[in-house]
DNA sequence: GCGAATTGATAAATCGTTTTAGTAAATCGT
DNA sequence: ACGATTTACTAAAACGATTTATCAATTCGC
């Protein structure tokens, strides 16, 4: 009520004075912590408080700068509103995509997230996956990473391929990305298409490479030992990419046309095609996969199958909260599917003659 | 030893078994919780405890899956062992590299972060950083983010350039960047260079652009006003360099090398001088800035200034952890400084005469 | 053999909330 | 006018740890 007081605490109100607590609070109003924590929380039995205590409290509340203290209620509440996600590391664009999309669904409803890093080390997952449930997360998200066993918590796995029990796995519908892929290359005229296969640890690998061979097949063209070449490092640099396609050159398999495992690899391996004097697309067409960020502003532009990472992230992050707010047990999916475009742009061309 | 009994624990260990808590534990052993506390947590005051006893604590707690509550420890002992992280948004690849820095730091002395991005508004920004200090953060570490007040923590901005009381920014050496650029152009002959000047909202434009002016003067050479260009718009696309340097074409001015904001619109300049009839390197020499991921394979690859994003991400996250452990308030530095280093690839050749 | 120190433990306060179960006074219905 | 509601508010018990006193029984020093 007098002038004095108030002053201090405007002044202070910048540097965000140090935090005061409910029972501070209540003190200072001369009423109990149960009374300001209904009002504050407009708790269905503070219908019974008269508006005029509760506009007191209110004021008070934000003349002095009162932030419940979220550790506190947390505990009490039994809820964090937090999530973990964990990624194989946040540099290759891939993840950083992934998360944006994650991030968008969990700010709406005022979620936060824990970012950790496993860096391909299966024990280090392991590791973080348990300092995560320490720290009360309320559901993780795994992106791009082969969960062995799942903690007992809605777990959404972004890519994953293993069927773990309560674990749902956001996957793209890899048949018809191969379909888009071959289909594309192979109305343009190509017949002999090589492929460049992910690295082992990257939980795609198998089904993206078995789905573009069927594809491929259905079509009657062979994919043969010396057409394809595996992605070897841990590097989420093109470099990969470049090495494979050296190696695939200097199998001698004779192609027109390369499937890279994703976009970043499709760069190496223009990279290593024009190292060799083959020109792209002219003499030999390259296909992306994923259209990350900075595909489209390759030279040249790639023709690439875009993964909607941003919408998986938001997809993993929208099932995780759908669980976590529908007490059925029924909401629970095994895999939710998603679906990729062709995007053609200028590094895939008919085939030569 | 036998087979079926560690099927079964191995089983039950997937499923993460429901946490059990000091209490139950306690009374589980016959021992009150405060026992448990000080051997758990190899207090002093343990010494008097027989060796036995404090192993039947620990064999017990291994067996029975104690995990202590992160919240309830966090509350008690006030420290959270987690910071704030302030990005615009992840999907640039500048933040996420700085994170990358920031996690690889953190994760050593077993503190995480959380992330918020306030995609340029700031009255999301003000309210983030009130949210994270509502969730006892022990720090924040903003990234390129023009923060007004600062909250009553140790807080870091990544390329930041206000001073502000109690704010540590972390920034680049921005006259020897502009030097290792501008030398770099003047040394293979060039007189007449273009400039990308930054957007209006990124907290480098300035700087960045005066120091080159200053840089390109110091030389003789004259930056008048049809020789740079302002990008704007918030896309983090190349998008942005393209449009740039369409109006800076339309100006008519006349230039050699074009020395880009950074990458990003370094990668768009390319793409407008190329439509305009003009081959980079051997008409226009163009620089870029940062350094990111896939400047080294875009084609022509990108001749640029590096950042140190990496570094400057841990150095941040070091930096409070150190002002965190340290009692002294003398830690306290307003401005730590990193090097760039200059890039030399195919972007960048002598100026034709 | 007696006070002091050591050994082996624990009860209770605390961190800052939320929530359950009240209570005392005023008002209402009849 | 008197029991039942309603109004206005609160005490105390959680949540799950850590930490500060204490305490009872031994052992030690002399």
């Amino acid at each position: 009520m007098t002038r004095r007081p108030k002053d201090i605490v405007d002044s202070k109100a910048n540097k965000s004075v140090a935090a005061i607590s409910l029972k501070q609070l209540a003190a200072h109003l001369e009423l109990s912590p149960t009374t300001l924590s209904l009002v504050l929380n407009d708790a269905p039995s503070a219908i019974s408080i008269p508006q005029e205590t509760k506009d007191r409290i209110f004021l008070a509340a934000k003349e002095l700068n009162y932030r419940p203290n979220y550790l506190a209620r947390s505990l009490r509440v039994q809820r964090t509103h937090t999530l973990g996600v964990i990624v194989p590391e946040l540099s290759d664009g891939y993840s950083a995509m992934v998360l944006n999309g994650v991030e968008a669904a969990l700010s709406k409803e005022g979620f936060f997230y824990l970012t950790a890093s496993h860096l391909h080390r299966e024990d280090l997952l392991q590791k973080l996956t348990n300092v995560l449930v320490e720290r009360q997360v309320e559901g993780i998200i795994a992106v791009d990473t082969p969960i062995r066993y799942a903690p007992n918590l809605p777990v959404v796995n972004v890519s994953g391929h293993q069927e773990i029990e309560g674990v749902t796995n956001v996957i793209l519908n890899h048949q018809h990305a191969a379909e888009l892929g071959i289909g594309h290359l192979f109305d343009l005229g190509h017949r002999s298409i090589a492929i460049l296969k992910g690295q082992a640890f990257s939980s795609d690998t198998e089904v993206r490479f078995d789905t573009i061979v069927n594809a491929a097949e259905k079509r009657g063209i062979k994919i043969d030992r010396k057409l394809w070449s595996q992605l070897e490092g841990e590097s989420p640099s093109p470099e990969v990419g470049y090495a494979a396609t050296k190696t695939l050159l200097a199998g001698g398999g004779k192609f027109t046309a390369l499937f890279a495992f994703n976009d970043v690899s499709a760069i190496g391996a223009i990279r290593a095609l024009n190292d060799a004097g083959l020109r792209v697309p002219a003499d030999v067409s390259v296909l992306g996969f994923d259209d990350i960020y900075g595909a489209a502003f390759h030279n040249p532009a790639l023709t690439t199958i875009r993964q909607p990472l941003f919408e998986m992230g938001s997809l993993a992050a929208a099932t995780i909260l759908n669980r976590l707010n529908s007490s059925m047990e029924s909401e629970f999916l095994p895999e939710l599917s998603v679906e990729p475009t062709l995007v053609v742009r200028k590094s895939t061309a008919p085939a030569a003659l």
